[in-house]
DNA sequence: TATAAACCTTGACGTAGCGTCAATGTAAAT
DNA sequence: ATTTACATTGACGCTACGTCAAGGTTTATA
C-alpha cells in the first residue's frame, strides 16, 4: 500500500507538515517521487515512521533519532524492545505523579504539612529518565545491557575515580555512623563527622551544596521509609539519628 | 522557608532560566524581590510550580496554565483531581503504546503481517488526548460536572449570550440527529445539517476549525464509550452514525 | 578580613519542531 | 469542462526555553 503526504499523516495521527518537516531534514524520506512531483510513502517508511513515533514519545530529539537510526548497527526489533523497556519506565514515573497528586489532594483536604520537596516526585525524575534516554541508550547500544549504575555514572560525569571515591564516602558513612550512634550523640565527634562525609558525598550530586537542601534531604530519611530502612538496617534509630547529626551539622535544628 | 531561583530549580528538577522565564511570562511571580534584587519565592510559588508542572505534564501550553489558574475561579483541589485524571488517562495510552510495541515486536519476529493502522495504535489518540485537554473538559462537563462547567465558562471566555447559543446549537444537533437516524442516511441532508450545526458548535470552543481535528473528535465519540453513551441515548448506534456523518461532511470518510 | 567561588540580575541572540499561509500545479469528483 | 481537494515549494512566525555576556551580591574559604 501506498500514501501520499496526508494519508500517511492521517494513518498515524501527525500534521502533513511534520511529514514535509521529516522529509526535508531526512528522517523520513519518500519511497519515491511521482511524475507530478507528489511524495510517495510506502510500506518500509511506514515502519520507520513508526519507530521515529516511539522514540518521539519517549523524549528522543530528532536530530538523535535520525542518528540512531542511521546506523548501520541499528536493529530494528532491538530498539522496538528498547521503546518497550522504556515505555514501562515511563509508567513507573507516571504512577510517581499519579501518586504524587494523591498524596497532594489528600493532604490539602487535611490541611495538613507535605514536604516541599515530595511535591515534585515524579517531575524531578523526568529530567534524569530524558537525559537516559539520550545517553542510556548510546551506553547500552555500544556496551550492550548495563546497570542503572553505569548510566548515572554517565549522566553525572563521573571518572572512573570519582565514582569509585563516591562509593569509598559511602562507605565510609555507613561505617562512622555504626560507630556514632553507638554514642547516642548527634552532636558528637562522630556523628558529625558522618554529617560531614555525607556532606562531600553530595557533592558528587550535587551542582551546589546548601545547608537547607542538606537538611531537607535528611528529613527525607526519616520520612520516606526506603531510606530510613537503608539507615536502620545499622541499626533501628539510625535514619532519625543521622537526621539529627545533619540538622546540627547544618545549623538547622529546630 | 523561601527559596531563590536556584534553589527552587534544584527543589523541581527544572532550570532556572524556566524559572526566570515564568516569572518574565507572569505564570510564577516570586513572593518578594529583596534589597540585591533577588527573586525570593516561599510556599505559596512552590504549590503554584507544582500545578504548572502537573499542566505541562499533561501538555497545557503556557498561556493556558496561566489563564485557568488566574480565574477567580481556579480551585487548587479540583484542579489536582483533575489532573489526577488526565494522569490516569495518560496511563491508558501509555498502556496502549506498550500494548502496540509489544505486538509489533511478536509481529516483525513472526514475520507475519500487521496492518498498518495498527502500528499507531496509542500515538494517534495522543493528539486526540491533547484536544480534549484542551476543550474536552468542556464536552466531559456536559455530561458530568455542573461546578466545572462553570470554570470552565470563565476559561472560554463567553457571554451569557453565547452561551445560550452554545447551548441552543447542541440541543438542535441532538434533535437534528434524531430524526436524521431515522433516515439511516448519513450522507443525507438531515445528517449533513447535523454534521453543520456540530462544526459550529465546535466553534465556540475550539480556536480554528479543521476538518482533521473534526473528524478526530468523531472517530473519538464511537471510541470513548462516555461519547457514544451520550448519543447512543437517542437510540442506540447513534454515535455510530453521527461519525459517518461527520466523516462524509468533512470529506475524510475513509 | 580579603579573596575566590557561587549565585543573582538583565539583556539578547539562537534553536527545535513545527503551524500557518501564499502561490501554483495536479488529481479526483461532479 | 469545472470544481473541489490535494500536492508542491517557499517563507514567516511562534512557543518555550538554552546559552552567553556583563556586572552586582552572597557565601565559603584561606
Amino acid at each position: 500500500m501506498e500514501y501520499t503526504v496526508q494519508k500517511l499523516s492521517q494513518l498515524a495521527g501527525i500534521s502533513a507538515r511534520t511529514i514535509r518537516y521529516y522529509d526535508e531534514i531526512g528522517i523520513l524520506k519518500p519511497a519515491r517521487i511521482n511524475s507530478s512531483g507528489y511524495r510517495i510513502y510506502g510500506r518500509a517508511e511506514v515502519d520507520r515512521l513508526q519507530q521515529i513515533l516511539f522514540y518521539r514519545e519517549l523524549g528522543v530529539d530528532l536530530q538523535s533519532i535520525k542518528k540512531i537510526m542511521s546506523s548501520p548497527a541499528f536493529d530494528e526489533v532491538k530498539a522496538l524492545s528498547e521503546h518497550r523497556e522504556q515505555l514501562l519506565a515511563r509508567r513507573k514515573q507516571l504512577d510517581l505523579l499519579i501518586r504524587n497528586v494523591e498524596k497532594t489532594i489528600a493532604q490539602r483536604k487535611k490541611g495538613s504539612i507535605m514536604m516541599d520537596k515530595e511535591k515534585f516526585e515524579g517531575f524531578k525524575r523526568k529530567l534524569i529518565e530524558e537525559n537516559e534516554q539520550k545517553y542510556g541508550q548510546e551506553i547500552r547500544a555500544k556496551y550492550g545491557e548495563k546497570t542503572v549504575e553505569e548510566s548515572n555514572r554517565k549522566f553525572m560525569s563521573m571518572t572512573v575515580e570519582q565514582h569509585a571515591e563516591f562509593t569509598r564516602l559511602e562507605k565510609e558513612i555507613k561505617e562512622t555512623l555504626r560507630a556514632a550512634v553507638q554514642t547516642n550523640d548527634p552532636a558528637g565527634e562522630l556523628a558529625q563527622k558522618a554529617a560531614e562525609l555525607h556532606r562531600r558525598w553530595l557533592g558528587f550530586c550535587w551542582n551546589s551544596y546548601s545547608k537547607e537542601a542538606h537538611a531537607g534531604l535528611a528529613q527525607m530519611y526519616v520520612d520516606d521509609p526506603r531510606f530510613t530502612a537503608y539507615y536502620d538496617e545499622i541499626q533501628p534509630g539510625t535514619a532519625e539519628f543521622f537526621k539529627d547529626a545533619i540538622l546540627i551539622y547544618t545549623g538547622l535544628r529546630e
